[in-house]
RNA sequence: CGCGGGGUAGAGCAGUUGGUAGCUCGUCGGGCUCAUAACCCGGAGGCCGGAGGUUCAAGUCCUCCCUCCGCAACCA
């Protein structure tokens, strides 16, 4: 019984069910339960939480739209998120909802307690607002200076809010980032939290009147608790505080908060500044992973490019793709997912390096051994080596598992599956086999490969739990449990029973498997309807004033990369049109071009130069094009 | 002068405190036959984005420039 080496608390961020994830927020996890399952074997007692996010005003849209009301929409949505880590053996102890009464409650308190603490103040929000959504929007929120939602004109507005003196924290922030280079990881982040911070903080209104999916203000029923303070606050009430300490006071400060790139300045200023305000301890480190890239960009779903994970699981099996996401991108950097990068470090590092040693190894023992581990007779410097590297990889482990660089805890692990092999090439079994004289070299090498795919089956096992287990089961070694200490040590087999079985990673044809992942990405069923905005009355689309515009002439805005301002001629009349297209098209280009154009659309100033109306372009989420014809300029279009 | 991160072999990437430039894949040649056409060895292939500077010594430190990418601003 090995005593435990103190507390590990762990935590993924909640994830927002807007709808269903896809494999970013699975590498995410996976390096989460990763870690997790890699302290446990190493005797911590572990804590890891993950969970969701449920409340805001996009979740309750949504589920306006499906015509369902917000709790049965997202009771849906995370049965699905919970069925994926169950398929996937997220190895979590807790999962909190922010929607569970637990998690309510201590929200109501958090607030009290920093409102008590005078942190929390009544001021006046002010922003866009949209009479019919009754939402408030942001400027960069709105499409077409109107509501996104439903399209509509935006009056400016103001209503009550209560407001969280964030800015009362800049200097202890700043401090904290300077002082604790440990605390935000890796140091890019860092620097731009930095300069961040030192551009000033505002006041962070933290309620909203405008919907009421969320947690009511306790001092205030008309208003909720804004999101982030909502979702932030799930490290701590998921641990019972304020009212049920226990877990708590044994966990608190957590050790890692794991999150992506995007919200690390809510973790790294909002939720620190949140817990002086309650004085308390703050969290030891906040991880910013990298984005998982496709060729053409960010994934999204509008652009339909989403990876979804269950397939890739169903067809390559969960071990192949926890191997794949930890061994091939580096934490903290964005990372290019292609099928092919991904096939190929299933087959060579998991078919012909490990999977084939298993299988050679299994195969030798049967043979030349009657199925049975034999004794070690004899040494020479080729075992030595052998055994130096497998011995000592589970220190290299440890210590590259310590900078979170899972792609190389990983590496380390497999220098020992290649020297394996090569001790194989070296040793030659096949011609000891022949020479009865020479069997106490032949039992030795079956000896010493064994143990090393013992001790790669511990090292393997916080990342590949079932090949871990695949592997001891082919070595006879069911009876034991995995224990990390025994990585450190050789010599510890003799007489298992050795089986071949499976092959526990089968080759795959990878020419064969991209064509058919293309195909099935290419087979979406037909006539899937679009995702659309909220219908409109005739009305609605009448009250546009659609124009063919020639343009004159184009030139770049002086002040702002994306926009090209155009000189367009009407018919009859010319005006000058600002759209922000600087990245799809020249200047040089649009000029000439006939283009339809919104012309009674109220101007507005960009960046100091006035635009009357708007061109129309397609857009595919990731080009524009023009929308061309070749009528006259100045004919009205409907 | 908004903030930040990159530019290293055909591709994708490592290169800690400055000391002979590495890894995986691909490619060419060889070995082996226990094994999943797998495994092992060797070769070719780099003005480490460019120009200056510091140093006995620079991919690594300093300055400037070119270029790509995020964020911010902005996309009527």
């Amino acid at each position: 019984m090995s005593e435990s080496k103190g507390k590990f608390y762990i935590t993924t961020p909640i994830y927002y069910p807007s709808s269903n994830l896809h494999i970013g927020h699975t590498y995410c996890t996976v390096m989460a339960d990763a870690m997790a399952r890699f302290k446990r074997l190493c005797g911590y007692d572990v804590r890891f939480l993950t969970g969701t996010d449920e409340h805001g005003q996009k979740i309750q849209t949504i589920a306006q739209e499906k015509g369902v009301t917000p709790q049965e929409y997202v009771d849906e949505v995370v049965a699905g998120i919970k069925e994926l880590w169950k398929t996937m053996e997220i190895s979590y102890d807790d999962f909190i909802r922010t929607t569970e009464e637990r998690h309510v409650k201590r929200v109501q308190a958090i607030f009290m307690k920093m409102y008590e603490k005078g942190d929390i103040y009544k001021g006046e929000y002010e922003g866009m607002y949209c009479t019919p959504c009754e939402s408030f929007w942001t400027e960069s929120q709105l499409v077409d200076g109107c509501c996104p939602d439903c399209g509509r004109p935006v009056q400016k507005a103001k209503e009550e809010a209560y407001f969280f003196r964030l800015s009362k924290y800049q200097d202890r922030l700043l401090d904290l980032f300077e002082n604790n280079p440990e605390f935000l990881q890796p140091e890019s982040r860092r620097n731009e939290m930095i300069s961040f911070v030192k551009q000033g903080l505002e006041d962070l209104c933290i309620s909203r009147s405008t919907f009421d999916w969320g947690i009511p203000v306790p001092i205030d029923e008309k208003h909720v608790i804004y999101v982030w303070l909502d979702a932030l606050s799930n490290y701590i009430t998921a641990l019972g505080y304020p009212d049920e300490p226990e877990l708590y006071d044994k966990y608190w400060p957590a050790d890692f908060h794991l999150v992506g790139k995007e919200i690390v300045r809510f973790h790294t200023v909002i939720w620190p500044a949140m817990l002086m305000s309650m004085d308390l301890p703050l969290p030891k480190h906040v991880l910013g992973h990298g984005w998982l890239l496709l060729e053409g960009g960010k994934m999204s779903k509008s652009k339909g490019n989403v990876v979804d994970p269950v397939k890739l699981i169903e067809r390559y099996g969960i071990d192949a793709l926890k191997y794949f996401l930890l061994r091939e991108y580096t934490f903290g950097q964005d990372g290019v997912y292609t099928n092919e990068v991904m096939l190929k470090r299933i087959n060579f590092d998991l078919a012909n390096d490990l999977g084939n040693l298993v299988s050679r190894t299994a195969s030798m023992i049967e043979k030349y051994c009657g199925g049975y581990v034999p004794e070690a007779a004899t040494e020479d410097d080729t075992d030595r080596d052998l055994k130096k590297i497998a011995t000592g990889a589970a220190s290299k482990v440890e210590e590259q598992m310590d900078k979170f660089a899972f792609n190389m805890a990983l590496e380390e692990i497999w220098v020992l599956v290649r020297r394996a092999n090569k001790y194989i090439d070296e040793k030659m079994p096949w011609v000891l086999a022949k020479d009865e004289s020479r069997k106490a070299e032949l039992d030795t090498c079956m000896h010493n490969l064994a143990e090393s795919l013992r001790i790669v089956s511990i090292l393997i096992s916080p990342f590949m739990n079932e090949t871990a287990q695949k592997i001891r089961k082919q070595m006879g070694l069911w009876y034991a449990d995995i224990v990390w200490e025994d990585a450190f040590t050789f010599d510890m087999m003799n007489g298992e029973q050795v089986k071949k079985g499976e092959n526990i990673f089968p080759r795959l044809d990878i020419e064969k498997e991209l064509e058919e992942l293309e195909a099935m990405n290419g087979h979406k069923e037909e006539n899937i309807p679009l995702e659309l905005k909220p219908e409109i009355e005739f009305d609605d689309f009448d009250k546009i004033d659609f124009r063919v515009g020639t343009i004159e002439s184009a030139e770049k805005h002086p002040k702002a990369d994306k926009l090209l301002v155009f000189q367009v001629k009407m018919g009859t009349e010319k005006r000058q049109i600002i759209s922000g297209v600087a990245e799809h098209f020249t200047p040089e280009e649009m000029v000439g071009k006939k283009v339809i154009v919104v012309a009674n659309l109220k101007p507005r100033k960009l960046r100091g130069l006035e635009s009357k109306g708007m061109i129309i372009f397609a857009d595919n989420g990731e080009k524009l094009a023009l929308v061309s014809t070749d009528a006259e300029d100045g004919n009205s279009v409907s």
